[in-house]
DNA sequence: ATTGCTGTTGCAATCGTTTGCAAGATGATT
DNA sequence: AATCATCTTGCAAACGATTGCAACAGCAAT
């Protein structure tokens, strides 16, 4: 094709309406054809489908949202605590991520990926379920933000949780029975031995203080006395020098730590060879979620495993039937325990 | 309020329409109230704001992002290579991507997450570019994708990449120096004792390949015999068995290994202790990236430090920019050799 | 009383796509 | 030849917010 000039010009198609006129047609015809609707010859359709392939052009995703009132996209918001640098980059919730993208691109959905800050922004997830731009949103933990998000649930369907599920809430939860995963690793480490034991992160978010409650139950159970709290940050920077604090004090006086996370665990291991303590002679150590982080450090740690991958599919599936119209139970995955040389 | 049944119902307002009915305004005026206009009288402006804050409304942003031709969202998008598990749970990308989600959100913007397999569909940068849905788009990494991307630079501004700086390419990147630090790798094994050096890691994706070549230089320098590649995949479970190959069969013939990423490194790590090779008597080892977990295997690993916060950083700064109008160059960030006790 | 200015507001078109409805074409049936 | 059913297509009205333009009020200056 050439203009007045001489020089070639790919007419730019940008609207279906550009596209209609070169193809001779309606817009609505183009609409149909490009949607796959039946409704539409299949000469024609062919034609259309050729068109738009030679000039590269795809609907606006923006009116066609806009028009038919979804967006094709899935919110994924990550409440962070206090502790503003923490949880984004740590292991765990970027794994989860990684697989939600994964399970939501299988289904057609993109992914919005939103960090709060619930402290300075109390209207955080008002602000993202109505900003129109979302189908639905997943809440990468609760953090410390429960009663907001049960007020939420009330009035707004498409939004599923992973967290801690407590008896009777009323917001849809994919998460590991954290409570019986502290059970779990309390009992491995009075199994290995252990008789004075400490927990290792902070039991403020619900997670922790179900693992952490798990635990206490069975130290209550073996008549041991409670389980001492060692409240850390979980970004790696802090966290060691608390790590390194906590254990100065009250290394010699314990002879178990429970780590919340494998990341705690991990910079523990370091801390405790740094103090001379050895594992899992001296202090037997147990961590959480089994990232690959786990399987690396010396000696391996023995952990309480989260199926990351299926809670994901979890996360996903639950959502979409959400979407659908169904009413969803909570879905809650059983922990279990990862054996290797740490206790 | 109080409807004919006696209810109390707090009339939904969705639009900026029934805002206006209840305001008493046209919808003009409560769109430029809420857009902080200076054209709207201040009682009139502070009567919408309360409305809208008591109703909890937000204007659509699919509507507002048609009308203005502009979404205040950025793509982020991470082409996966053949390893299709490969990348996405990669520690390194995951950071960068949280950084990267700070970062836009400290200037306004929102992030939307896409992960494609380029090889199934060789569509997949004009597929997201011409959604319509985002305003930018930062690539993670090249990949195999150099010239696809050179490409769609000619025609497309709002791109940047993150990856390799090659002389003369058209689209601008942000990126460590790969070859320089592949050159220091190399400098320090060498350095420490080692003299017939391998390179664990696929060389193929170009920041490799740079990685690779930098070593190169230097013991083509020395006067070295060339480099041994130790080809690799990325994900954890089918690195574990591939590298107690490469070292069951050539163990024995280096001393020095620089891997292409500190995780590759931290499982050759696991390998070379479970054959019985000791680091850094028997072998050295460098790795790349200075992840968290080099700090934490045993020994301590020696790396090349890429600086991902500030990566994230030059990527938002030089999209903001050409979303502004700017022309800019690359950004080419200096590595950084960290001693640890690998070599 | 007229003119001109400033500050606010309303009107209506627009962004690009979808979709209910009706109209036209085609062929089959009586 | 008339009637009817079946396919295709076009028309035009949405979706909800934004914005150029014009109108209007109030006030001051002439």
């Amino acid at each position: 094709m050439a203009d007045s000039e001489g020089r070639t010009t790919r007419t730019t198609v940008r609207t279906i309406t550009d596209l209609a006129r070169l193809a001779g047609v309606s817009p609505g015809t183009v609409s149909r054809a490009l949607a796959g609707k039946s409704l539409v010859n299949t000469q024609t359709r062919e034609k259309i489908e050729a068109l738009a392939r030679e000039h590269g052009f795809r609907p606006n995703q923006m009116a066609s949202g806009l028009r038919r009132q979804k967006t094709g996209v899935i919110g994924v918001v990550i409440p962070l605590g206090h502790d503003t640098r923490q949880q984004i980059s740590d292991s765990f919730f970027m794994t989860l991520l990684g697989y939600l993208a994964d399970e939501l691109t299988t289904h057609g959905y993109d992914l919005m990926l939103r960090r709060v800050v619930p402290e300075t922004d109390p209207d955080w997830l008002d602000r993202f379920i109505g900003s129109g731009m979302i189908d639905g949103v997943i809440v990468i933990g609760q953090s410390d933000q429960f009663e907001r998000i049960e007020d939420v649930a009330d009035g707004y369907r498409a939004m599923v949780v992973w967290g801690n599920h407590t008896e009777g809430q009323r917001h849809c939860v994919v998460g590991t029975d954290n409570r019986l995963g502290g059970r779990m690793a309390a009992e491995r480490l009075i199994a290995a031995g252990a008789t004075r034991l400490a927990f290792l992160g902070d039991t403020g978010p619900m997670e922790f203080a179900a693992r952490f409650a798990g635990a206490q139950d069975v130290a209550a159970r073996m008549g041991l006395s409670p389980i001492l709290p060692l409240p850390t940050h979980l970004s790696p920077n802090r966290a060691s020098a608390e790590i390194a604090q906590h254990l100065a004090v009250h290394g010699h006086a314990i002879d178990g730590i429970f780590a919340a996370t494998d990341t705690l665990a991990a910079l523990c291991l370091t801390e405790l060879r740094a103090q001379g303590l050895a594992v899992p002679e001296d202090v037997k150590l147990v961590g959480f979620d089994d990232l690959p982080v786990a399987r690396q450090t010396v000696p391996a740690l023995t952990t309480v495993r989260q199926d990351i991958a299926a809670g994901a599919r979890g996360l996903v599936d639950l959502l979409l039937r959400r979407l659908a119209g169904e009413t969803t139970e909570s879905f809650v995955l059983p922990p279990e325990l990862v054996l290797r040389e740490t206790a």
